[in-house]
DNA sequence: GTCTATAGCTGGATAGAC
DNA sequence: GTCTATCCAGCTATAGAC
């Protein structure tokens, strides 16, 4: 009755579900034990699994790393592809840095994981890098609704949003005295554009595309 | 011919001495090898000795690594105490950014090691802290030149500062995509503060009701 | 696929001779 | 103070039975 096709799919299901038990239960670890304190012997016991089990479904424990990563990747992109309920381009930019400490202060380890370079000798693979790619798309989308297309407007922009974030989780895990500089900040980075687009000779031709990495 | 008095001060800088020459070797070893890559055993060949005279000196890694946090700080402090070569407060606060760049690049893991939390269970001792602290309380001086002195200003400069410089770290090693960001983005801070206090009132606290905990 | 058992190594830290 | 020798705990990863 049951066909080889059905078998294969039940199996691929059964052994997706199993690995993402593994990194909920690795996720749980980290939270708390930091993002170095993760040990195959942890994270199987947490797993209710013996540590070589863990082998049967990721080579090393870099390729743990590496999933970890892809689904903190996966989720940056999902939250930054949700839509906006205002208009008003101005208040989509504020709403979209809210949006990204709401992102970063849920889950400090993800960020660490995400944002910051914090495990000796460990590389995000491509796949595993490539949705983290696409979030950072819909930053530059959200900025050209304000007119700010130059490349080092958008590289001032990275700066003044991670500033914000790095100097909260640091300095005020937990508190708003640099969440509540969000507003103010875009503002004035805002009215800094548009001064630069008045006071230059004509605005930038639309489809400029020097130096746009990122 | 030799005092007592003597003899003691000779041990004392001899002791003094060692202590450095295996920091000295601990900078090498981080640099070469991560933060988090120092191990005793390395170390200690390194430094010419083996890992049981380690702890003549210190009394765990982690007093190496306190040790180490203070040679930072009383090296940020320094670099923070030296005078301009300029008198126009914009030119200063630049210069300073500048200088901090320098700091920062000149050596990684320093910048690791002083203002990211990269080591898990590591905090430093008051004693080590104390020097970075006097050296943040030179920024509260140069932003005052300019007139800066509100709370929440000196918050969004370092900010700012700390933004650019980890963007700078983190994206273009050994480059100047940010560093070269430093004049404009003073430039807009500053006009920021001025049409700030040129407005009767300083401006209103964003209403921080967009769900994110506090 | 999952287990028991263990290899093989590295880590921080200590004992005790000199 | 410095050494040799060593302890003990932790780690990643593998072998092989079931």
């Amino acid at each position: 009755m049951i066909n080889p096709v059905d078998a294969t799919d039940w199996r691929e299901a059964r052994r997706r579900s199993a690995r993402e038990d593994i990194l909920e239960a690795a996720w749980s670890l980290v939270a708390d034990e930091g993002l170095t304190g993760l040990s195959l012997r942890d994270l199987a016991r947490r797993a209710g699994i013996t540590p070589p089990t863990v082998y049967a479904y990721f080579e090393s424990k870099n390729a743990i790393y590496d999933a970890m990563f892809g689904q903190a990747a996966t989720q940056f992109a999902e939250a930054a592809a949700q839509p906006f309920d205002c208009d008003d381009p101005q208040e989509v930019l504020v709403a979209s840095v809210h949006r990204f400490f709401e992102f970063c202060m849920a889950d400090p380890v993800r960020y660490q994981l995400l944002f910051q370079r914090v495990l000796p000798g460990f590389e995000p693979s491509a796949d595993s890098y490539t949705p983290a790619v696409r979030a950072l798309g819909f930053a530059r989308e959200w900025l050209a609704l304000n007119g700010v297309t130059e490349a080092r407007h958008l590289d001032l922009w990275t700066a003044l949003v991670i500033g914000l974030v790095d100097q909260q989780m640091s300095n005020d895990p937990g508190g708003t005295r640099w969440f509540g500089l969000v507003e103010e900040t875009t503002s004035m980075f805002l009215t800094h554009c548009q001064a630069s687009r008045n006071s230059r000779h004509p605005a930038p031709r639309p489809n400029q595309t020097k130096g746009l990495r990122s």
